[in-house]
DNA sequence: GCCAACGTTGGC
DNA sequence: GCCAACGTTGGC
């Protein structure tokens, strides 16, 4: 079982969104780390949901209910999309400034590799940034 | 709105 | 196959 994280930019699609829609389509990743991570996923793999751009925060976890298919998206054979469903909305967001300034999370994609939309994360830290959502 | 980081493209 | 030019993303 993997963890990841998904960003996206809330006015285009939101958490919220998700959660209207139950099953949503992750499409549109046209690039070739990002879709790397995308066929890596399994069903039942956890996400968080980040909202780049505004808020910049870990908003909810998600769920992997699909694997890699052609993303509807475009007809180019390269690209991949899969579904998610969301689980959990966090009951603090998690800010990225705050990931930024905690000297235990420098390692985290999310704080370095800052233009990846999709990428790994490990247990530690998922179940790390889950509890201080909580606090 | 600007800029840094970085991925992609195309000329050689 | 290298590298400059260009485009895109996302934080600030």
């Amino acid at each position: 079982m993997n963890y990841w994280i998904l960003k996206s930019e809330p006015d285009v699609y939101s958490y919220e969104d998700l959660v209207k829609q139950k099953i949503g389509t992750w499409d549109g990743v046209r690039n070739y780390t990002a879709r790397n991570n995308l066929k890596k996923m399994e069903v039942g793999d956890l996400a968080f949901f980040y909202h780049s751009n505004i808020g910049k925060e870990i908003v909810g976890v998600i769920k992997i209910v699909k694997e890699a298919f052609q993303d509807p998206s475009t007809e180019d054979h390269r690209w991949v999309a899969i579904e998610v469903s969301p689980l959990e909305k966090l009951k603090r967001p998690v800010t990225l400034r705050e990931l930024k300034e905690n000297p235990a999370m420098q390692h985290l994609e999310l704080v370095k590799y800052t233009r990846l939309s999709v990428m790994s994360i490990d247990k530690t830290d998922f179940d790390y940034i889950l509890k201080i959502s909580q606090a």
